[in-house]
DNA sequence: GCCAACGTTGGC
DNA sequence: GCCAACGTTGGC
């Protein structure tokens, strides 16, 4: 069981748009490192919602409803089906994670133009602690 | 196939 | 709004 993270722009996505729409197509990804990251996306897991640019924090927790398949109308990119699965109690902002320091190797803090990335069960777990959440 | 120029992302 | 990081494009 892998877990993953995702940003979006609110003013673009945001996670109430993405709690309303229930299930959604998660496209237009073209950068070839994220798209290696989606192929690997399983049924059932588990995805952090990230707010980029504008909140810059950890909102929600989403799941892989469909696996990847390729995008009919880009044939360099491919779709995920993501499902809104339950806000945190606690959104984790980005200075959290920088001031924390068990957050160092995040791809989030390391690579921050990465827009889909793997998380460790162990980060996984830290950052629902952060966020009050099991 | 290299690399300069350019575009985009996203934090600050 | 600025700029650093990084990806992509196109001329050679």
């Amino acid at each position: 069981m892998a877990y993953w993270l995702v940003k979006s722009e609110p003013e673009a996505w945001s996670w109430d748009d993405q709690t309303k729409a229930k299930r959604t197509h998660w496209n237009g990804v073209r950068n070839a490192q994220a798209l290696i990251n989606m192929r690997a996306m399983k049924m059932g897991e588990e995805v952090f919602f990230y707010h980029s640019n504008v909140g810059k924090e950890i909102v929600g927790i989403c799941t892989v409803v469909r696996e990847f398949y390729p995008d009919p109308a880009d044939d360099k990119s491919g779709l995920v089906d993501l499902a809104a699965s339950r806000p945190l109690p606690r959104p984790v902002t980005l200075a959290a994670l920088k001031s924390d320091g068990r957050f160092d190797d995040l791809g989030l803090i390391r690579q921050s133009r990465l827009s889909v990335m793997p998380v460790s069960a162990a980060h996984w777990r830290a950052i629902m602690t952060l966020a009050g959440a099991k």
